[in-house]
DNA sequence: TAAGTATGTTAAG
DNA sequence: TTAACCTACTTAC
């Protein structure tokens, strides 16, 4: 489930379990085993996250850099560890845990130069506290994309997935069609403030809550419920149920190639 | 048992 | 713009 937001806790994870110990890195499927065996003595020194980006910094001036795409996870637990269950990229072992790494898109071991490289393609974090979002004020001053499709760049915003994209849209009341041009600098900051107060309450919960208080389900007379992706959300995977605001049925189109969810009534172009 | 789906990215055309 | 890729889970037959 890889929004910026999981990335950001896996780091706090491996870094609670790991940082400052000798580790065993090994790579039970194989594809990683070259890269493994390469880390043998090694201790982890700490952990990085960057928009979607992990990277674990090991004591030779190395990091492993995984990033999950679509499918990938991780499963921690004490040692010792079990007999790998499915198809485990890479296991890192010590300080009495363990942590299993599945299905990433990627997984390799970089120098810190490499790491750099990475970390330069990538716009600023709202989830980091040394983001500059002026950078992605000026992507969207020069960009003539929409305001939906530049949120899910990485280049301008890093982190950003498509659920986040969808609830901040909505919360704005910004019609994901907009050219990003035509955003005002106010509703540019609005966003920006609200991706912070957002993804840093997704690392803090482990799931992605955005319904506001006033619509909660006790105060709109409506059941509770848990959407798929374990949190409460206005529009994201709602398509063809009703606007919690307006009443309104929410739409879905594809906007290249992923799904985008929105209200045509709340985010009226 | 097979097909479909998913919070993503990259390379090919 | 499309397809391919990584894996696990849910749904259809």
């Amino acid at each position: 489930m890889p929004e910026g937001h999981v990335i950001h806790r896996l780091a706090g994870e491996y870094d609670a379990a790991f940082a400052g110990s000798a580790v065993s890195v090994t790579s039970p499927q194989g594809r990683f085993a070259d890269s493994a065996a390469l880390l043998i003595g090694r201790s982890l020194v700490d952990t990085d996250a960057y928009g979607k980006h992990l990277f674990l910094n090991f004591d030779d001036d190395r990091a492993v850099h995984v990033h999950l795409g679509l499918y990938g996870k991780v499963a921690f637990g004490r040692s010792p560890a079990p007999e790998p269950v499915g198809l485990v990229r890479m296991r890192v072992e010590g300080n009495g845990s363990y942590a299993d790494l599945r299905g990433p898109t990627a997984c390799e071991l970089m120098s810190q130069k490499q790491v750099a490289a990475v970390i330069d393609r990538l716009g600023p974090d709202p989830i980091r506290t040394d983001a500059d979002p002026e950078r992605a004020w000026v992507r969207l001053q020069t960009s003539r994309s929409s305001i939906g499709s530049l949120l899910m760049d990485q280049r301008t915003f890093a982190g950003v997935g498509n659920i986040y994209r969808a609830e901040v849209l909505f919360r704005a009341r910004v019609n994901p069609y907009r050219e990003s041009r035509a955003v005002r600098r106010k509703t540019f900051d609005g966003l920006w403030d609200d991706l912070v107060t957002l993804m840093r309450l997704g690392v803090r919960d482990g799931r992605i809550d955005t319904v506001r208080p006033e619509h909660e389900p006790e105060v709109m007379g409506r059941a509770p419920r848990e959407d798929r992706h374990g949190g409460e959300v206005y529009v994201y995977r709602r398509d063809g149920q009703r606007c919690f605001v307006c009443g309104s049925l929410v739409r879905l189109e594809q906007m290249q190639g992923r799904t985008l969810y929105w209200c045509p009534r709340c985010q009226r172009r």
